[in-house]
DNA sequence: TTGAAAGCGCTAACAT
DNA sequence: ATGTTAGCGCTTTCAA
């Protein structure tokens, strides 16, 4: 491999003023720079771009941890991510943590090794006390909110719109309502819970599944529901594929929907669309750009992103 | 920030003792290895990364070059990558293209700069011409077959599989066929147009359109073929999400499916379980499982992954 | 405008 | 078993 010694040698010129032709500086003589550029050209040079991030101490690199890689919301966020990291042009690793501490702090620790600028967590397993600490080594935003005043994020509010769209059904008459989530122990999980009591005073353990991530989950979920002796009338499913899942079950019920069963999914994804399911948008995208706003600027900022429901005729 | 020469400082040995003991070589002492230890626990020293690259001349990371961020299709094979890469501890680094000449170069000349292994290309927009000469800087895999003998590639094939759909249309009676492409100068194109030739006897332009990748482009291209005076009776959708979008059309123009339009989609996407259409599932989680696989082992394989086709009720 | 030289933080060959 | 030292490939003072 050729080096910028060699093109230095080569160019009859010292190593600095490689150094500075390839960082376009100024106070460099036309023909000293042209010779400099005739030999990278020739000797088809490219910089070591570790020994740069090396010395730079920074890799315009950003670190995404996220549970699941197959996952359609987080790939939406993922998505809003890269849209704004073309942009600035930066690059984009995929930290995949299924939810492991252990994976989640190896990957802190690679921010801390310096191949990271920052890290944007878009879920997470461990205490903010734990992570904290890392903060002091890159700068890391959440995509969930906390009041920890060194962490930005880029969030959502979740306990609001689950409220809404609890409401929303029982508006239209649901009084035996059933939900699913994705993990038991997660803060959205307890919040859904929150809003449920809210609205219908208590929470009844039979109408709520976890463990839902994808279609056949969803499926399953409305087996256990649809079997019940005093059966739901509607169900907020945590995403539109888990919401497609029930829809697909109560049809094999020759249930109608939404007279039979009123359904409200989550996060507008390109199957709610086809089946004409109503959802809660949390704009996940927009999250996601927002996050990455956040995380280059350094900020520690925290960014709410408005919901929205789509409405559309399964409830 | 704390080196290596701190703790060797403090823990009074030298720094390659600190570095056998970091990296776990035998033949150091059990009191200097501990006492080593002791002070990296309480300095909460991390090795600078960007300095181990550099010396070794690798990074465990891989790049992936993808047109698309937000394309389902492209997210399968993400998804497999990721797979196998958290199995044996690769990072991923996406690389987003939106099929810029330009844009993947420069992504090559970071496998060149040293700070990918290899790289694994989705799908490009240069000519095997220009991508070769890099192979001489990393290894670099395809998904997509190529002749080229520097090239690995785990791919499909594309051209039987879209035989196959053909073919199944026709079975059914189906004559005046319809097809949608993403790319009106990509391979795949090419394909698809030969094996409808090769079924159909002759193409007819008006039944194709290019530039499809979402729900909605689906819907227009719908739009378009139903207004056709010699309306196709059968579709084949470049993806189940296209697909879900003519399959919207139609339903809205009063038509059934399959009576009065049969639809087939590819790559068994969740919207397709949903709206119950058929599918050519050319299990593109393989194809990227496959490619990390190759791209580590630093493989020119060409690896071939069955495709099938999942019949539901839209033919 | 240019070059010499001192790092960046680490590994590894070599010597002991 | 341990330390010395010469790099890895680059940037950046500093002096000229």
């Amino acid at each position: 491999m050729t080096n910028i010694k060699d093109i230095a040698r080569l160019a009859g010129v010292s190593v600095s003023t490689v150094s500075r032709v390839l960082n376009n500086y100024k106070h460099v003589a036309r023909d000293k720079r042209e010779s400099v550029l005739r030999v990278i050209e020739e000797m088809n040079y490219t910089p070591n771009k570790n020994a740069i991030d090396l010395i730079r101490g920074e890799t315009r690199t950003i670190g995404v941890i996220l549970p699941y890689n197959n996952n359609p919301a987080f790939d939406q966020i993922l998505n809003g991510i890269l849209n704004k990291a073309l942009e600035h042009d930066f690059s984009i690793t995929v930290l995949p943590s299924i939810y492991s501490k252990e994976k989640e702090v190896e990957y802190l620790k690679k921010l801390k090794s310096k191949l990271y600028d920052g890290i944007i967590i878009t879920s997470r397993a461990n205490d903010w006390e734990t992570i904290i600490p890392y903060t002091g080594y890159g700068s890391i935003v959440s995509c969930e909110y906390t009041q920890h005043k060194e962490i930005g994020c880029s969030y959502m509010d979740r306990y609001s719109s689950y409220l809404d769209a609890f409401q929303l059904l029982k508006n239209k008459g649901h009084y035996a309502v059933a939900f699913t989530t994705a993990r038991i122990e997660s803060n959205s999980t307890k919040q859904m819970i929150g809003a449920y009591k809210e609205v219908f005073g208590e929470f009844q353990p039979k109408y709520h599944i976890s463990g839902c991530l994808c279609l056949e989950d969803g499926y399953k979920a409305a087996e256990h529901f649809l079997h019940l002796p005093e059966r739901p009338t509607a169900v907020y499913a945590n995403g539109d594929e888990v919401a497609g899942g029930i829809y697909l079950y109560a049809k094999s019920q020759q249930l109608k929907i939404p007279a039979d069963l009123a359904i409200i999914g989550q996060e507008n994804q390109p199957i709610g669309i086809g089946m004409g399911i109503t959802t809660v948008d949390h704009q996940l995208t927009k999250i996601g750009e927002q996050a990455f706003s956040l995380v280059i600027k350094k900020s520690r900022e925290k960014v709410k992103i408005p919901y929205h429901i789509v409405e559309r005729d399964s409830v």
